[in-house]
This record gives C-alpha cells, sequence and structure tokens, in this order.
DNA sequence: TTAATTACTGACCGACGGGTCATTAAGTGC
DNA sequence: GCACTTAATGACCCGTCGGTCAGTAATTAA
C-alpha cells in the first residue's frame, strides 16, 4: 500500500521524469511519514517509495534528511498561517467573530486534514532541531498569536472585555486550538477530546468569552 | 558533566555494586535523556553514562531500550498521579478549591520539576509504542480527568456552575494544563506562555471559572 | 537516427548503535 | 588469606540506514 504509487504497473517499471512535481511530491511524503513515526524513526527508503521515486532522487532535490524536515514543515504549514492572516484582516473590527473565524479556518485547514501533526511534530522535535524550532515559532506561532492579541486588544479596548493580562489571554486562547490539532495524533491523549473536535472548539470559544467578558452593569460582585 | 557521576575520581575508576539502587537511578536517568531528545536519538551509552554505569549494566536490568522506556515512564509519573488523587479526596466538597488544588500539585510537581517532560514524550512517541501510550493514557490521563469531572459533577449538581457537556469541560480544564508542562520543554512553543507559568495557571483557572459559573439570579440575559 | 543531456536508479559503503558475553573485581563466608 | 558468588565492565558483533555515485533510460536537439 505504501510503495511505489507511481509507475509499478507490470512488469517494466517505467520511469517518470517529473522535475517541477517532485519536490512538493517529496516534502508531502515527508511530512506525513515525519508526523506518523517521528524524524528519527523514519527511514528515507520510506519516504522514496511513498513518493513513488528511488532514495537517490531525494538527493537530487534535498542535501539531507534534515533539509527535507525543513521543507516539509515549511511547505506543509506556510499556506495555511497565510490563508488565517488574509481572513483575519478581513474581520478586523468584530473581536468575537475574528476569534470564531480563527477556529473555524484552523479547524478547516489544520484539525480536519493531516496537517494537524505538525505541531505535535514541532513539539517533540524542536529540541533536536533549534533552527526549524525557530522558524516555526516565528512564522507559526508568532503570526498566529499576533492575530489573537489584536482581537483581545480591540475588545478590550471597546470595553466588550474586562482588562487582561495580554500574553496569558492570547495563550489562553491559543492552547486548547492547538491541542486539538496535536492531540488528535496521539494514541496518548486521543479519546482525551477530540472525538468531537468541532464541539470541543465550540465549547472552549464559549467558556472563553464568558470568561473575558466585561461584566455587566448594575450588577454588583 | 554528564559523564559518570558515580565512582570516577582519580585514575582507578572504581567499580560500585548497589543492586538495589540501581533500577531507578537507570530509570530516572533514561527518563532525562528521552524528554531531552526524543526515544530514537537516545543512546544507552549516554544513559550508561549519565547514570554511571556502563551499558552493559543496563541489560542486567531492562531487556531491552524500550523495557526501559516504559519503566522510566511508570517510575516517573505514577508517584505523582497517587499524591494528587489522595489530595482531591482530602478536599472532596468544594469543587472550585479541589480545580485550584489539582492545579498547585500539578505545578509543585510536575511543572517545575523536569517531569513536566512526560507528556511531551508520550505525545511524539506513542504512536511507535502503543502498549505505553495506553498504561499512560489509562493511568494518567483517565484518572486525572475523572477527578476533574467529579469536582465538575458536584459544582454543577450544586448549582455554582452552569450546566455543561462534562467531557469537554473536563478538557478545556485539563488542557492548558497539560499544555504548561509540555511548552516548557520545548523550544518551538515555550515563550508562548511559560516565562509565567505561575499567572498562567492563575489566568486559566479564573476565566475558567467565570467561564462555567451559573449566571447570578437577576441579572437577565 | 543519432548524439547529447539530465532525471532517475539502486547497489554499495561506512558509521553508528543496540545488544552480547567473556572477563574483571567487589563483596561474602569460612 | 582463600574460595566462591555475582554485580559490573567494555570490546566486540552485526544489522541498519544516511548518504554516494557509476550507470540507465527518458527526453530533446541536431
Amino acid at each position: 500500500m505504501s510503495v511505489q504509487q507511481a509507475g509499478s504497473r507490470g512488469e517494466g517499471v517505467q520511469r517518470q521524469r517529473r522535475k517541477a512535481a517532485r519536490p512538493s511530491e517529496l516534502s508531502a511524503a515527508a511530512l506525513a511519514l515525519f508526523v506518523e513515526k517521528g524524524f528519527a524513526a523514519t527511514r528515507l527508503d520510506e519516504i522514496a517509495a511513498r513518493a513513488g521515486v528511488s532514495k537517490g532522487t531525494l538527493y537530487l532535490y534535498f542535501d539531507s534528511k534534515e533539509a527535507l524536515f525543513e521543507a516539509a514543515i515549511r511547505d506543509g504549514i506556510l499556506p495555511l498561517v497565510e490563508a488565517v492572516e488574509a481572513q483575519a484582516e478581513r474581520l478586523a473590527g468584530d473581536p468575537e467573530r475574528i476569534l470564531r473565524e480563527i477556529l473555524n479556518r484552523w479547524w478547516a485547514g489544520v484539525v480536519a486534514t493531516d496537517l494537524g501533526g505538525i505541531p505535535k511534530l514541532m513539539l517533540a522535535e524542536a529540541a533536536s532541531f533549534p533552527a526549524v524550532a525557530r522558524f516555526f515559532y516565528e512564522n507559526v506561532v508568532e503570526r498566529g498569536r499576533r492575530l489573537i492579541r489584536a482581537a483581545l486588544e480591540c475588545g478590550v479596548q471597546s470595553g466588550q472585555f474586562r482588562p487582561l493580562d495580554m500574553e496569558i489571554a492570547t495563550s489562553l486562547f491559543f492552547v486548547p486550538v492547538l491541542h486539538v490539532a496535536t492531540c488528535g495524533q496521539s494514541l496518548a491523549f486521543s479519546d482525551a477530546c477530540v472525538h468531537e473536535p468541532r464541539a470541543f472548539l465550540e465549547n472552549h470559544l464559549e467558556i472563553y468569552l464568558r470568561g473575558i467578558r466585561a461584566e455587566k452593569k448594575g450588577c454588583s460582585r
């Protein structure tokens, strides 16, 4: 099932020359396996097999296993981050709505696809690949947090939300969102929430918003 | 710094026979390294060196690298789970207080020690070690959730909390708590919240409790 | 058709690391 | 001091896997 999806029918294993498409195919195959088994436990032969090429071909496009790892993370997550940012820009003004939309986007783009494994992967491998960790932090975590923080600040400004420690409040919104992606990928926690990730995120938003809204006037204590 | 903390002064590297103490020393050393570098990337020689023994000694006490992994998780986390359960039993009755205490215990026993790495480790390796993942899920995740769920049910019963989806509400309390431990260990997210883990947990509790408390009577909408 | 180019292959290499076991030496009883 | 038991050692074995490169076949140009 995992071996040679391209060019293996019959006996004469037919080669294909597809220079343009290869890099993204290879990084996609690599990402899937890294997510599934971790960096160290993933063999280059497996990656090659899944992409329907030989191991040697990997080295035509990437210098090393580590370079492939970087590319896999990069190609996997950046498009999504950009999509979320674009969406948020369109909604500037209504903080609760922005938060809700970030959730929806994240749901559609990460949790429901195999991209959910990336945060888990980063968590696991960050210590061994500081450069990649830095890239991920700056281009995903930071940018995501910026969107959330902006929405919260807007809400506090307008009086909808009570005064908050911005950094922490940002994290507290962020964390369950991250968790859905991460844990959806891991037996050790999977049952812990994620049979209903949709409902999980809804409930999170509900509790979180109630938790940060300003008290109603006239209602003492 | 990591080599031979026992018996290496001078030239004649002096052996020690300490059958009783070895297993826990070895599993502790193993845990620290697994947490730091992941299972596959950790060498048995390193583990042995950190524990101040030779590689061969590992095999006197454990059948394989994997058996050592199991033991490390087991020995590392079980004592803590038991401590938290004992504490919760003593406080039955006051749900908000129980939740607060779970947080404090977790803080003291996990986040502030190197045990924080265990959840991260499990997250990363669960797919490769289903048996260990199962053990962890049943003995840590499940038992932790049981405590939280009990407190929440008690609060809903008494009318302090509004009606909740119990499974999800439990997760939503659990997740940031888990996160503090997990992310404190990983460059990829570290700054995301954890320069002030104390404050982070406080804020979580605050927002969460506000989010689930029943509406004050007489306050419409 | 033939020559030139280049994407692709896969057998091979070297090191690395999990696991073994003959040997050593620390402890024990007499 | 001597014989005996057993905890501990570390050189060694061997399978595995990242990485290489001489060769092959698809494509293009002449």
